[in-house]
RNA sequence: GGGCGCGUAGCUCAGCGGGAGAGCACUACGUUGACAUCGUAGGGGUCGCUGGUUCAAUCCCAGCCGCGCCCACCA
């Protein structure tokens, strides 16, 4: 085998690998058929999309997941695929059209212009899902699905139809969110309030049949007031009651309108009487329906005031008219006051522009009764939510959920299967032909239909895909087999727009639960804490980070900070830092390969006999634990932490140290079996890493072995035998380590020079650590810089001199020690060592901690003391030894 | 108004009942034959404040002070 280059290049070996495991059919389920199932379905990006922070988190998440579930044999897939997003899509071929030559969608008509944006699809949709594969998700892309494709289509016309057979879809005329940009309506999720400097205009409006009286009503949307049909006043305001039933004359319009006595009139808010506008507030409409006001609709569908008002004003956009209506109020002498006042404008989310209450029909889903089973299923844990915290979220909307408008007046979409008989009857079918046949039936003769021209909500859609990707309305082996789901990955941002509709729908049509766990992640962030946004500039783009330190070091970077619960504070030093990580693998590997480290397959992780191979096999199977248990529970973020403590910490660290001089020694055995060993555990670091770093494991897995039975991403999650842990053994190279690590800290503090050798005497040093000196000398002589180490009772003079255990070592250095340096030195140790067996002698002679504390906990705090008391006296000892001399 | 969450090292964050941790930044030293995208050592914290529960509180509870998010409403 070549041997590897000094660093790690990561695009190359990125394109390569993918584009081997794509072809090569590793990403693909059904592979292990005899394997419980794993399924996560992709949060559909947009096909409009591109691969931002956000999706960069929620993919790497899965993908951890999945090629972790992979890895243990289990039959996973990763169902993935995009959604139309209606909207957004429609948006951006309509701004193509008017780039094009200043033409809408309405110039080109219905036919041609979905033609188009296919046409844009198969062009230029979709190019998340080549940037998806660059971050390395291991989606079977050979079950890709589009929420438009002929089958989730059908899925989404069965469904709808079913729905409305059991009422569960309705018709209704009713206020709703309107987009006046968009001309559709939208569901109340789809509208985001903004906080606006406003002002409040008092309007007096003069009294019928009473000169000279005038009611005083305060808005924020003076052009509302040409739709007024009542003013409301409390019933015990003694201000205005007398006036109900009494009527107003509506200014500029002249309409005659009645004063009505409403609780909704708030005595304290604005002058106590409220204009009344039923069809242009949502207030007003469930006031209107009190007193059965008529509801009058001054705008047309993209907010410019209709034939319904007065004649000037007509044709002005809703903010022109605003003004025309403030400036004739105050020629009219009728505008008493105006204040400037703060409050919460509704806005569009995608069109941007407020939105209008308005009065239409719309289609509405009943999701107060599909949310039911939903909300039991959370209740009773059929279905749970990581963190546990969310579910909290779920119920509290869930059980305040109002009807879902569930209709569109866009172009791009599922068109509603809805058909209109000449009287207006509606027949809703699969398709025409059935809806005909309805027709026919009802009418008794052949009538001519026509189809409602709405569109569902994208969301719609959306709520079906844990089945409809299955297949579903067909009965297919891949639905039978997959469904339900196992975790959903998302931010919570969408649990209520998808996972809520999610639920609803797979409870209602499959009869279980579209999965089992929820897991929600955070939000990414900048590194300031700002949300990333296009107008902030702040907008950190995954692939650049992946350019520039490669996919594996971006995903590192994600899923060490995916700690339950918080946001994601994305910063480049940190990438760079996984980057550094991925540097240390690499060499790590090619220090292996060059001493001939390689596993050869059949090593057995029992079978080392020397101490160091012995710990760090422990060491290892102690590692799979821990990361086992992590994943398990959805804690990403202490995994990585594992893997990246114990690969870079344990193995480089200290296991390929201590190697060094066995692996240079004349002991041929030893050197064998330290090879084979150092090749079992790095072997072992790549495939519990892989899962976080696909990339360089996979490279380094081939490029260390020939004949690898598999590609690591075929390769089995390790398992290891009983017994291998060995904690005495665990204990022994615990010795070792603090042992040297005592010896650099004293050196580096008394200003030995790295290069300077010297000798080290233990004093006090019990059997056990005479025999763990003579099996570890020559790591102990090389890692400490030492030229020898005995064992001895006598310390000389001008020593430094620190307490290990039972044990003090000394490490003379007469001709160069600055005594009083090492004399202050200890008594800086004495004092510390000084607080602690304070504490400790405090909490032991307390008689309610004796008695009331766990004897382990007693024990412990026993032992910690005794060994502070040791230390203490060494202490003392070595101080005495060294002004002695002075 | 309702709900959720956060204040721990200079920065970003883990930990969440019994010895304060990591990464980055910082300081000193170092070309020890894998790695300077590195190594060794080190400095730095009344764990927001005040009470309470407990033998024991950074961790549990209450209140307060700061900060953020979600939902609803706003004449």
């Amino acid at each position: 085998m070549p041997v590897l280059e000094k660093t790690f290049q990561p695009a190359e070996v990125e394109k390569k690998h993918y584009e081997r495991w794509e072809s090569g059919g590793a990403f693909a389920c059904g592979s292990q058929p005899d394997g419980d199932t794993y399924t996560i379905v992709i949060p559909p990006p947009n096909v409009t999309g591109s691969l931002h922070m956000g999706h960069a988190l929620n993919n790497t998440l899965q993908d951890i997941l999945i090629r972790y579930a992979r890895m243990r044999g289990r039959d996973a897939l990763w169902q993935p695929g995009m959604d139309h997003a209606g909207i957004a899509t429609q948006m951006v071929v309509e701004r193509q059209l008017a780039d094009a030559g200043n033409m809408s969608r309405r110039d080109l008509g219905r036919e041609a212009f979905i033609e188009r944006v296919w046409a844009w699809k198969e062009e230029s949709g979709g190019t998340i899902t080549s940037q998806l594969r660059r971050l390395g998700a291991s989606c079977d892309w050979s079950r890709e699905c589009f929420t438009m494709d002929d089958g989730l289509s059908r899925a989404v016309l069965k469904v709808f139809v079913e729905l409305y057979k059991k009422g569960l879809i309705y018709k209704d005329k009713r206020l709703v969110n309107w987009d006046p940009q968009l001309e559709t309506a939208i569901s109340d999720l789809e509208v985001e309030q903004r906080e606006t400097q406003g002002k409040l205009w008092y309007f007096k409006y003069p009294v019928e049949g009473e000169e000279g009286v005038f009611l005083t009503v305060a808005t924020t949307r003076p052009e509302t007031m040409l739709g007024d049909t009542a003013v409301a006043v409390h019933p015990d305001d003694e201000r205005h009651a007398h006036l109900i039933g009494k009527h107003c004359i509506l200014p500029l319009v002249g309409r005659r309108i009645v004063i009505v006595g409403d609780d909704y009139a708030d005595p304290e808010q604005g002058s106590g009487a409220v204009k009344i506008t039923p069809a242009h507030d949502f207030n007003d409409f469930e006031v209107g329906r009190r007193h059965d006001l008529e509801m009058v609709n001054i705008f047309d569908t993209t907010g410019c005031i209709n034939d319904n008002a007065p004649e000037t004003y007509r044709g002005l956009d809703r903010f022109t008219a605003r003004q025309a209506v403030v400036r004739d109020i105050e020629a009219a002498g009728l505008l008493e006051k105006i204040e400037d006042h703060v409050h919460t404008v509704p806005y569009g989310d995608r069109g941007g522009v407020p939105i209008e209450p308005y009065l239409t029909d719309q289609w509405f889903a009943d999701a107060k009764e599909l949310a039911k089973p939903a909300i039991s299923a959370v209740e009773d844990g059929r279905t749970k939510f990581f963190p546990e915290n969310w579910s909290k979220t779920y119920f509290e909307w869930m059980r305040n959920i109002q009807p879902w408008c569930i209709s569109r007046q866009l172009w791009w979409g599922h068109q509603i299967p809805a058909w209109y008989g000449p009287d207006g009857t509606v027949f809703v079918e699969l398709d025409e032909a059935a809806a005909q046949a309805a027709a026919d039936a009802h009418y008794g003769k052949a009538v001519e239909l026509v189809r409602d021209e709405d569109v569902l909500d994208t969301w719609f859609s959306s709520a079906l895909w844990p089945f409809s990707t299955l297949g579903w309305p067909d009965k297919t082996p891949e639905l039978a087999r997959y469904y339900p789901t196992d975790v959903l990955v998302t931010g919570f941002d969408i649990i209520f727009f998808w996972v809520a509709r999610m639920m609803m729908m797979g409870l209602h049509f499959m009869d279980e639960v579209p999965f089992h766990t929820v897991y929600v992640h955070a939000l990414v962030r900048d590194e300031r804490g700002q949300k990333m946004s296009k107008s902030k500039g702040n907008v950190i783009d995954p692939l650049d980070l992946i350019d520039q330190f490669g996919s594996d070091a971006l995903r590192f970077t994600l899923s060490s900070l995916a700690a339950p619960g918080r946001d994601i504070r994305m910063s480049e030093s940190r990438v760079e830092g996984s980057r550094n990580f991925a540097t240390k693998l690499w060499n790590a590997a090619r220090f292996c390969q060059i001493n001939g480290c390689v596993s050869g397959g059949s090593f057995d992780p029992a079978s080392p006999s020397q101490t160091v191979n012995r710990w760090i096999v422990g060491e290892v199977a102690k590692c799979e634990r821990d990361v086992a248990q992590q994943l398990g529970a959805y804690r990403f973020n202490e995994a990585s932490n594992t893997l990246y403590q114990f690969a870079w910490g344990t193995f480089c660290d200290w296991y390929l140290e201590f190697c060094k001089p066995l692996l240079n020694g004349d002991d041929a055995a030893l050197k064998a079996e330290t090879q084979a060993t150092a090749g079992w555990v790095l072997d072992q670091i790549l495939l519990m890493l892989h899962p976080f770093m696909p990339f360089v494991t996979e490279e380094l897995w081939g490029a260390l072995a020939e004949d690898r039975p598999a590609d690591l991403i075929r390769s089995q999650w390790p398992s290891y035998p009983d017994g291998i842990v060995d904690e005495n053994v665990a204990k022994e190279l615990d010795w070792v380590v603090r042992l040297i690590t005592g010896a650099r800290s004293v050196r580096s503090e008394m200003n030995i020079p790295p290069a300077a050798k010297v000798p080290m005497i233990l004093k006090g040093a019990g059997g056990r650590a005479a025999s763990w000196l003579k099996t570890h000398e020559p790591l102990i002589l090389r890692l400490a810089r030492l030229d020898g180490i005995r064992m001895a009772e006598d310390i000389p003079q001008g020593s430094v001199q620190f307490v290990h255990d039972e044990a003090t070592a000394a490490l003379p250095i007469a001709d160069v020690i600055d005594i009083g340096q090492e004399k202050q030195r200890l008594e800086k140790e004495i004092a510390k060592v000084d607080g602690e067996i304070k504490k400790l002698q405090k909490k032991l002679s307390n008689e309610q901690f004796l008695s009331k504390a766990p004897e382990a906990v007693v024990d412990e705090q026993r032992g910690r003391l005794a060994a502070e008391e040791t230390a203490r006296v060494k202490l003392d000892e070595a101080l005495k030894r060294l002004s002695a001399v002075a």
